[in-house]
RNA sequence: GGGAGCUUUCCCGAGUGGCCAAUGGGGACAGACUGUAAAUCUGCUGCGUAAUGCUUCGGUGGUUCGAAUCCACCAGCUCCCA
């Protein structure tokens, strides 16, 4: 099976500009492809992986990707699916970011001669001139059509500043800019950036009546269609002090019955004939499935040996037998003891386990907390020094655990 | 440039002088049931408690015994006219 089919197989294309052509070109191992990053953040998230998964697909087949830190667009701020403007970051922190991807991206993709290459937007989005881009690239534009791309219309309502408006701009400019410089003839990106994209092959088709094309990405929605890599409103990153591999391998292990297949099939590089055995799993078996995604997954970000352990800690956790060495731990502050403990309120506060003392209080007279598997109904409940000498294990509700220790 | 309106707790959205920490919905979290799933039902969702305590309703200042609610100014946003 040739890359352009099994990406199919995998259900990972959602939309083409021509579909012949880009088969062919993918196939050959002819595509110089580019995905921009917009670096917003100072890690990856579980969002960016799946790109991350898609440039390294392609590369083994032979294509060269072209990773594009957004050094220059973030400085606007993409408006496509939101429905607020962006928090305007400021040049230092964007710097640090670039950096922050850089790192994480060089642990996926091979970079360096004849390889992957990695190009920052900020070297030739900041330095244009007004007056000349718009004379350059602005012609080519039509507001009547921009006005109607989707990513803009669902902003009409609530509003769009010209800052954002321009970003479709500045990201054609990217691929006419890197179409004639690293012959790029390829973008791929989110299915969110499909009119960001088509402005830049229209743009490439106006100025130098050339060929270029575009292809989005599935985004990955849950069953309830939303984006998924995400808990609670936060991102699940990829930087193993902001998620730890505990928690990333988690994330994956709890996914709806209803996902685990998309997952696997569009995540991992598990081989397809492997993937449609699992296919007909039901019920419980699905289990195991989950159990496959977040090992595999968990082993891309942070490596086989934490992908293990966090596997083996799990396993431990949740087949009863705790196996307390790879969970995620707090020392506590020792000037929390009094009259030699640590009440729990304050000790589940120190995890982040709560936000507050109130919310921990709540927790408990629900019955929602254990402390070395023993159910606790008082919240006035404190920790000796003794137990937290050797280490306490806190089980918030049914899958948190924590360790604390003094 | 002129005019109208809006700004509430994580989100949406009630509330137009005391009964408001503030209706309702969503989400989140917890309990039961389960397969570390979904669905369902229940609880809970500012902070702190011995407590009728404390701090909130864009910002600042004012009126009042008392304001999220009234007034003034400022800021942000939306809409209409130019």
């Amino acid at each position: 099976m040739q890359i352009y089919e099994e990406l199919k197989a995998r259900g990972l294309i959602a939309q083409v500009t021509d579909e012949a052509e880009i088969r062919e070109l993918v196939n050959s191992g002819k595509a110089t492809f580019y995905i921009g990053f917009d670096c917003t953040a100072d890690s990856l998230t579980a969002g960016h992986f799946m790109a991350l998964t898609l440039m390294k697909r392609l590369q083994m087949a032979g294509n060269k990707p072209i990773a594009l830190i957004g050094g220059g667009t973030t400085m606007i701020g993409d408006p496509s699916g939101r429905t607020d403007m962006r928090k305007m970051l400021t040049r230092e922190d964007i710097a640090h970011n670039a950096e922050c991807f850089k790192r994480q991206m060089e642990r996926f993709i091979e970079f360096g001669e004849g390889k992957a290459m990695m190009l920052n937007n900020a070297d030739w989005l900041l330095n244009l001139n007004y007056v000349e881009l718009l004379r350059e690239v602005g012609a080519c534009f039509s507001v009547n059509n921009m006005l109607r791309a989707e990513c803009y219309k669902q902003r009409m309502e609530k509003g769009l500043s010209f800052l954002e408006f321009n970003y479709m701009i500045m990201q054609s400019y990217d691929f006419y800019h890197m179409f004639q410089h690293y012959g790029c003839n390829m973008q791929f990106g989110g299915d969110d950036q499909w009119s960001n994209m088509l402005g830049g092959t229209e743009l490439i088709r106006r100025k130098l009546g050339k060929d270029a094309y575009a292809m989005t990405i599935t985004l990955l929605t849950d069953s309830q269609g939303k984006k998924m890599g995400k808990t609670a409103g936060n991102a699940v990153w990829l930087d193993a002090n902001k998620t730890s591999p505990f928690e990333f391998y988690q994330y994956w292990r709890n996914v709806d019955d209803a996902d685990v297949l998309k997952c696997i099939r569009m995540l991992t590089f598990l081989p397809l004939e492997q993937i449609d055995e699992m296919d007909h799993w039901q019920g419980e078996q699905l289990n195991h499935a989950k159990e496959i995604l977040a090992f595999e997954l968990t082993k891309m970000v942070h490596g086989e040996e934490e992908a293990n352990k966090a596997q083996a800690t799990a396993r431990g956790l949740f087949s009863g037998a705790a196996d307390e060495a790879n969970m995620p731990s707090t020392q506590l502050d020792a000037a929390l003891v009094r009259d030699g403990k640590v009440g729990l309120l304050s000790a589940m506060v120190a995890a982040k386990l709560c936000s507050s003392n109130r919310e921990a209080r709540q927790l408990i007279q629900q019955g929602g907390v254990l402390v070395d598997g023993e159910k606790v109904n008082d919240p006035a409940f404190a920790l000796t020094t003794e137990q937290l000498g050797k280490g306490v294990v806190i089980k918030k509700g049914k899958k948190v655990y924590h360790k604390v220790t003094l």
